[in-house]
DNA sequence: TACTTTTGTAAAGTTTACATGACATTAAGA
DNA sequence: TCTTAATGTCATGTAAACTTTACAAAAGTA
């Protein structure tokens, strides 16, 4: 699955550290989702998608290998 | 969260059973996902979306209480 | 260059998604 | 009513999300 966190990041000018506050997640969880370590849940999918002011499905988005 | 699979199952005419094979998870992950028992990652969100050509912004949406 | 902020990453532990198998309940059709 | 399809649920096990702590690498600024 490919992310554009980081393009919303920079869109709205807000830290990794400062994504995270507001979604209420670690630092670090932030940082691993955006570099694709690890899938989130749903809810934090609509979190991060809410707070970057996006859909989730512009946010993310499946690959061919995901299916 | 809330979800509306039930709904989007019933306008695609399809049973919890077809939607698993369709994304490729066992039917009970679909019930428990539909009857709230637990949270979806973003993949199987973005899947199921697709499959009930729905976007996950409408077929999941957040609470009060996910904050 | 020196200093600070931001980002990347790693290890260890907890929680939860998801699988499988099994069985009970409900809905629907003959 | 009998039978079957569909749904709900439980128990056990594994994989993966997410936390915390810590440190290194990069990037920006004086």
């Amino acid at each position: 699955m490919k992310n554009l966190i980081k393009v919303g990041r920079a869109r709205s000018n807000i830290t990794q550290a400062e994504l995270a506050d507001k979604v209420k997640v670690s630092r670090q969880t932030i940082n691993s989702i955006e570099t694709g370590k690890f899938t989130p849940s749903t809810v934090l999918a609509l979190k991060i998608a809410e707070v970057l002011q996006v859909n989730v499905n512009e946010l993310f988005q499946l690959e061919d290998s995901d299916w």
